[in-house]
DNA sequence: TTTGGTGT
């Protein structure tokens, strides 16, 4: 249900306040209570380490947090995009339910631009899953793979990237990677460098640049280190390129985004790790010249 | 089995 669409009953609620104040100072514990569920424990859930956090005060890295079934996303109104989304990806069982893809995508009524599926129509761009839906529906079930068609979870990406390039690395993470370390946790998302372009309908979307992808395998004993592997992926990609060449630190990453990743993480390992390129348990040479399917 | 487009 979307608490903004009963907005209408608040006056009612006026005279029933002014008789009863102390329901006001119900009302916001529960709100407050509500806020500290999402923050202390739900949100958790869907994120390692901490959600990316913006460090710099330009309102373009200012992001809202949505959460959804499988996977938790931070908007950004003034781009109409998601500037980050995450989610945590385990082996897809062979019988997983194969679910029916919706024909189309959805406004997302928690957005201010409220950007539509016809948005993107005739622009040159597909609509790019941050989230995917393969794997986030075998894994998390209908409610989820309908939140993935969310516009909120979609990006403008050239075809090229969108249907080759992109569709391997999501192959690869949940049928190689995932099944490697028994977990793992995705955070991907646009970059935008320099002029600001925008899509030329209506909503006025803005096109990345380019892409980022990070992978995070946490460790099998507790105080080890969890193993990272970075990606930027230009928008200009033919499809056909080998994986390993798009390989960046989780710090280049950040310089490119300005946020924050994996923020709980003790300062000092973070500096060691983010500093790193993706290390040699990824094996990602037997992988990275993997055809696409389409 | 996994990405999308168009037109109706």
């Amino acid at each position: 249900m979307n608490p903004l669409r009963n907005l209408h009953l608040l006056p009612r609620l006026w005279p029933m306040l002014r008789r009863h104040p102390q329901l006001a100072l119900l009302a916001v514990l529960l709100l407050l209570g509500w806020y500290a569920a999402e923050l202390y424990y739900l949100r958790p859930q869907l994120s390692y380490l901490g959600t990316p956090q913006a460090t710099t005060l330009h309102p373009a890295t200012w992001s809202r947090t949505l959460r959804n079934d499988g996977f938790l996303l931070g908007y950004s109104d003034l781009r109409s995009n998601p500037l980050w989304v995450s989610y945590k990806l385990t082996p897809v069982a062979k019988d997983a339910k194969r679910l029916k893809r919706p024909q189309r995508f959805k406004r997302d009524w928690r957005t201010l631009t409220m950007v539509g599926h016809d948005d993107y129509r005739g622009s040159g761009f597909d609509r790019g899953h941050l989230a995917p839906n393969y794997a986030i529906s075998r894994l998390y079930g209908r409610g989820a793979q309908l939140d993935t068609f969310l516009m909120s979870n979609i990006t403008p990406q050239r075809p090229k990237l969108n249907q080759k390039l992109w569709q391997r690395l999501e192959e690869i993470e949940v049928d190689v990677f995932a099944r490697r370390f028994g977990s793992l946790w995705v955070t991907t998302g646009p970059i935008f460098d320099g002029k600001i372009e925008r899509m030329k309908s209506a909503m006025r979307v803005e096109i990345p640049d380019a892409f980022y992808k990070l992978y995070a395998a946490p460790p099998k004993k507790t105080g080890d280190a969890p193993q990272l592997l970075a990606f930027i992926i230009p928008q200009g990609v033919k499809g056909t390129e080998a994986l390993d060449r798009f390989v960046v630190s989780v710090d280049e990453v950040e310089q490119r985004t300005g946020l924050d990743f994996f923020h709980i993480l003790d300062d000092q390992q973070e500096q060691q790790l983010e500093a790193k390129q993706g290390g040699s348990s990824w094996r990602l040479k037997e992988v990275a010249n993997r055809p696409g399917r389409y």
